[in-house]
DNA sequence: GCAAAAAGCAAAACCGGTTTTGCTTTTTGT
DNA sequence: ACAAAAAGCAAAACCGGTTTTGCTTTTTGC
């Protein structure tokens, strides 16, 4: 009687001990032996042995014999962010409740990364993929689609791809961001965001643009790189916000963005004469004098609806798919005086 | 030619089209033609074949075959955490450079559910586990000590058991914390911890301890629940500093903790008049009036440090325990008034 | 009391790979 | 020209499970 490295048993080895075959073991130990037909006797024979050595069943052949791997896969642009990284803790725990285990991985942004990534993971036979898509995912995307594999995006989606698709309202809660600021009197109002063509991205430029042209105001923007290898995001920041000195609101398109915007106003001490909003909660808004108000999506409901749509498509792989926007509230914070 | 439900073929159905065997088709794929001998013409004909239907071997097999499942298993507290996040993130670049991925999960610190994901990883085959421990898992991590898992701890340790370690110097960097706060004048000051025994916390607590007797102090400690499920810390600690009046400075001895001394100060207005420090780096501490000064955790060091002793494990399951600790930095910034 | 049905299980096929073995055929050496 | 060696690959065994099939033996019905 060998034990494996992992110290347990297989189901050869314990039927051979027993004297009886795998498959009656097998069917004893998936709650299996009244249909299977195997004798009480047997059957507690079996569960006393299995009890007492502590059999444990290798998950990967249990896999490869179902086809089920009780993985998901879910790809994030940083796990360590203050966004994706809440994002990622609900989605586990929503999942743990189907029990399913999460295979995660970053991209960091990078094209070929992401795309290596969603390769192995379906090599690894996950069941489906939660995907906050990078820019050019296309391809795989298309891919997966073909091959029928469960996906989910969430936070970007690709352009004129029909997928499952949970978002929040991007243009709208970004006006209402920009409305805000003009409403407390700001009269110049500039925007920070990130030099990437991902979708919420854009929509979140669009509603500033249009509200400032509705307006009939200049808009004043300013692209930080989005990848962060180029030069340092606070001291572009920080020269914008000299070189352009009649601005007195900023909007920030995410949560990084205004970490390095409100790095820049501290070093220019103008904490307290520049209005800011921002897309995305950060718990240092709240600690700042003045309190910074802000878009805040909600993470926990988003987490929860990737995963009843995934799960929904697990179950039915024929469904059409599905889009659910989740509204986002502008949460206004004390004004700056 | 049956295609499977991920599109791809396998290795048979490859073998039956071409008219070879599935040996043959293997040791192609696995540039092994040649000690295989199997004729250029031959590893040609597949390769091109393989090629041209995009074949993608299925890793279930492949891992049940050759026990490797290129699969790390990372157990943390929170991966929406600060600390824990961007840790998760580092570990999972250093452990892709030696192809591996990283099934997650977070335990909440509650133990149960500690021991069920740990059992499931196993079950699943990863090669290894990498593991904050909760304050309860002797028993699981005996047992992968006894089954020859090859583990790294990192962040706390299971006191009285040897095993691969990463942490950092608690007790020392939050002597010179405590130290710290008193050069700059500070006269009473507090503490706010966890009502955990992580050892991590307890080292923490003892250096504030050690560091106020030997000085002739008085210790003011306040604990909050761990699980935050039991009231609201933020009102805990507004409560204990309107208690307290005399304390003019505190120790916070981890980041969420520090999150809601902020918060109450900010209600008690006490921003201006605490001299306060903390374990753990967070953004707003930079960004604060007065910047706060923090023990700063070198998180990309010790994500490097544990796969590193990992992958070492990994490469001789006989090698002796190894403990690291990697020095934090005492990160000062400017001085409250 | 005897055929049909049900019980109880062993055996085999399968999931999709890897690796070892061993059978032809061709090449080499003398 | 003939044996030994090497080339080229098919076949089989294996990893550890699940599930279907089918062979005995016992039970039931009449």
């Amino acid at each position: 009687m060998l034990a494996r490295k992992n110290g347990s048993m297989s189901i050869s080895e314990i039927a051979k001990h027993l004297n009886v075959s795998k498959s009656t073991v097998s069917l004893v130990i998936n709650g299996k032996a009244e249909e299977g037909r195997i004798s009480k006797a047997s059957a507690q024979r079996i569960r006393d042995y299995i009890e007492e050595i502590g059999y444990k069943p290798n998950a990967l052949a249990k896999s490869l014999a179902t086809g089920k791997s009780r993985t998901i896969g879910l790809i994030v642009e940083n796990i360590g962010d203050s966004f994706f990284g809440p994002i990622a803790l609900h989605i586990e725990e929503y999942l743990r409740k189907h029990e399913y285990q999460v295979l995660y991985s970053s991209t960091m942004g990078d094209n070929t990364l992401a795309a290596e990534i969603v390769q192995t993971m379906l090599e690894k036979q996950v069941e489906g993929i939660i995907l906050a898509p990078t820019d050019a995912m296309r391809t795989e995307v298309e891919h997966m689609l073909k091959s029928k594999v469960p996906l989910v995006l969430f936070d970007r989606k690709i352009p004129n791809v029909q997928t499952n698709y949970v978002g929040t309202d991007n243009y709208e809660a970004s006006r209402q961001a920009v409305e805000h600021l003009l409403q407390q009197g700001y009269e110049r109002i500039g925007m920070v965001t990130i030099d990437s063509q991902q979708p919420q991205m854009q929509d979140r430029l669009r509603a500033y643009r249009e509200v400032l042209s509705e307006d009939g105001r200049e808009e004043q923007l300013l692209y930080v790189s989005f990848l962060a290898r180029s030069g340092d995001p606070v001291d572009a920041i920080t020269k914008w916000l000299k070189k352009n000195p009649q601005i007195d609101g900023v909007f920030f398109s995410t949560n990084y963005v205004c970490i390095a915007g409100l790095k820049a106003m501290r070093k220019l001490d103008r904490e307290q004469t520049l209005g800011v909003i921002t897309f995305d909660d950060l718990e240092v808004l709240e600690l700042m004098r003045p309190q910074i108000s802000c878009v805040r999506q909600p993470l926990e409901k988003i987490a929860k609806a990737v995963v009843q749509m995934l799960i929904e498509q697990l179950n039915d792989r024929d469904k059409p798919f599905n889009e659910k926007i989740i509204k986002s509230k502008l949460q206004i914070r004390e004004s700056s005086l």
